[in-house]
DNA sequence: TTAGTTATTGCAAGTATTCGCAATAGGAAA
DNA sequence: TTTCCTATTGCGAATACTTGCAATAACTAA
């Protein structure tokens, strides 16, 4: 079964529909090697048909984002990127100087999960997300 | 020292030019118990004086995070909350089903920044930043 | 296969945030 | 003090995102 088909089914067996505007979307950001912005997703339905609004798609992409299909982040670049978990976990280390953002490996959270599951009972979103801090290089400035 | 002033010797010392509406923003933020928006700095202001335009709260308080004085969060809510760091370090476990804030203490962060310090060079914010997830009562539903 | 229920869409208006540019005003140096 | 340089402000326009509501169309059940 294709990523996007994943998705399509584990929603409709949540009892949402699935609109053609719906499987479009998720496929566009499920093929996307990189994390997508609603705009970006918008020019690219644009080539094979150009009748989705971009209210649709933003509801689509929150929506896949609150039933876990998704991450959202912001980068602070001025917009929220969408992202689906077919590209394995990894932390964003986002450089609030330069913006500049370094993927990390996500082996040191784990024992942040298990804690918070343990003293909140909450689920955390930890496959794919994003700390604010100062790079490098910016440091040595 | 206060803590207002705190924030505006440090920007001064790093170069910057200390307005009026600088102070009466910082000092805004400084006060407030809890995170505020940009909007709400600006509701406070207009007791004070009627004359502070909005960019300008919104450009003060990236300023103010750029320079590590305030943590900015997208709590997703649809806007932004900023706040100072004299209440102490916290992370906001956000739930992405209900958008109920947990509070939750770092004690468990501390390896974390030493990790990605160690491996990336990297300074992370972790004093104050948020975790996307599910809470415990929208688990069980 | 059709009809009914109601989730979803599109549209247009609203809110949140950013940006370009000319006018203003901090603060260093004379 | 005053003068000058240029960082900062205000304004208005642009972009990013959200929301209310009527029209449409998925899906369920007959």
């Amino acid at each position: 079964m294709s990523h996007t088909d994943t998705i399509v089914t584990g929603l409709r067996k949540r009892g949402y529909r699935i609109t053609p505007q719906r499987e479009m979307i998720i496929g566009a950001i499920a093929h996307s090697p990189k994390h997508i912005t609603a705009e970006e997703i918008a020019v690219r339905l644009q080539e094979h048909t150009n009748a989705i609004n971009i209210a649709t798609i933003y509801r689509t992409l929150d929506l896949l984002w609150q039933e876990g299909f998704a991450c959202r982040n912001d980068l602070s670049e001025g917009k929220i990127v969408y992202a689906t978990f077919q590209h394995g976990p990894h932390i964003h280390l986002v450089c609030r100087k330069c913006n500049k953002v370094i993927d990390a490996d996500i082996e040191v959270l784990s024992t942040l999960g298990r804690k918070l599951q343990d003293q909140y009972g909450f689920d955390s979103d930890l496959d794919h997300f994003s700390i604010f801090g100062v790079c490098s290089e910016c440091l040595d400035q």
